[in-house]
DNA sequence: GTACTCCTTCAAGTAACTTGAGGTTCAAGG
DNA sequence: CCTTGAACCTCAAGTTACTTGAAGGAGTAC
C-alpha cells in the first residue's frame, strides 16, 4: 500500500528545495522541522511533507522573514482555529521593515555616489594623508561630502 | 604646555561619536583602536585624535563598509606611499554591492505587496488551514503568487 | 570486497556587536 | 572623611542563521 510514497535522503531533499544538508540538520535541530525517521543505518529520511513544509520555510525565507517568524508562520498554517489574517499582518510589518530599509539604501547609495564622485574629482591621486576625502571622514558628521 | 589637549572618558567619546561603550572596548580588542592609555585606577582615556579615529570608524560604518574594509580605510587614510585611488575604488565596490541589495530588496517589495494585496483578496479570513496563500508557499516555486 | 559518494555527530567559526554578572573608581554632597 | 550613585572595569556568554572542518560510518555500484 505503499504506493506514491516518495522517500528521501537528506541530500536528495536538499537539491529539490534549495535548502544546504548542513541548513536542514540546523533546521531540525532548532525544531523548525520534525525529527527526521532514521534508516537502520541511522541516515534521516524524509517524505513529501517534509517536503512541503521545507519548501513553505524556504519560500518564507527567502522573502526574508526572520526564522522566528517562519516559527509563527509554519504554526498559522497548521493550525485550526488561528486566524489567517494574522499572516497578513506579519507579512505587512515585514513589508514596512522592507520599504524602511529602501529607503535607507536609496539614502546610502546617493551618498555613496558622491562620495566615488569626489574622490575622482578633488583627489589628485596623491598619498592618503593629503586626501580630502579623509579629511572629511575624521570630521564630525555634517554630510559635508554629500547630499 | 597641555593647552587645547582635550581629554575624553570612555562615555564622554561615546556621546561625541555616537558609539556606544561596549562597542569601543570591542573596536580596541580587535585592534581598531589603539589600546587607550590608563588612569592611575585603569579607566581608559581618550584625546581629540581618537575623536577623529573613531568619527572615522563611525562614519565608515554608517556608509555600510565591514569592518575590515574600515581597517583598510584606515590604514589607507595615514599611509605615505599608498595611492588614494584604492580608497575609490573600495567605495566603487561597495556601491555596486549597495545596488545590488537595492534591486533585491525592491523586488522583495513588489512580492511581498502582492502577498498581503492576495491575503486580503483571496483568504476568507478563516483557520490557517483553509488559507490558499499557504497551499502557494508550501508547493515549488513558481512566483505563482507575486510578479 | 573495495571504491566512492553520501551520510553521521560534534565542535568551532562567522560578523559585529550586545547583554549580564560581579566588582571598582570617580566626583559630588553632607 | 564618608557615603552615595553614576560611570567605569573585566570576563563570559548570547545573538542570527548558518557554514566549515574533522573524523568516521552507511549505502551502492562494479
Amino acid at each position: 500500500m505503499n504506493l506514491h510514497v516518495r522517500v528521501f535522503t537528506i541530500g536528495a531533499l536538499a537539491k529539490a528545495t534549495g535548502v544546504s544538508t548542513p541548513t536542514i540538520r540546523y533546521y531540525e535541530e532548532i525544531g523548525l522541522l520534525p525529527p527526521a525517521p532514521r534508516t537502520a543505518g541511522g541516515q534521516r529520511t524524509y517524505d513529501d511533507d517534509d517536503l512541503g513544509r521545507l519548501t513553505f520555510i524556504k519560500q518564507c525565507r527567502d522573502f526574508g522573514f526572520s526564522i522566528d517568524q517562519v516559527r509563527v508562520l509554519l504554526e498559522l498554517s497548521i493550525s485550526t482555529n488561528r486566524d489567517c489574517v494574522e499572516t497578513r499582518d506579519i507579512a505587512q510589518l515585514h513589508l514596512d521593515e522592507v520599504r524602511q530599509k529602501l529607503a535607507e539604501l536609496r539614502l546610502l547609495e546617493r551618498r555613496l555616489e558622491s562620495f566615488v564622485t569626489r574622490c575622482n574629482v578633488a583627489c589628485a591621486g596623491g598619498p592618503g594623508q593629503d586626501c580630502v576625502i579623509f579629511k572629511d571622514l575624521a570630521a564630525p558628521a555634517k554630510g559635508g561630502c554629500c547630499g
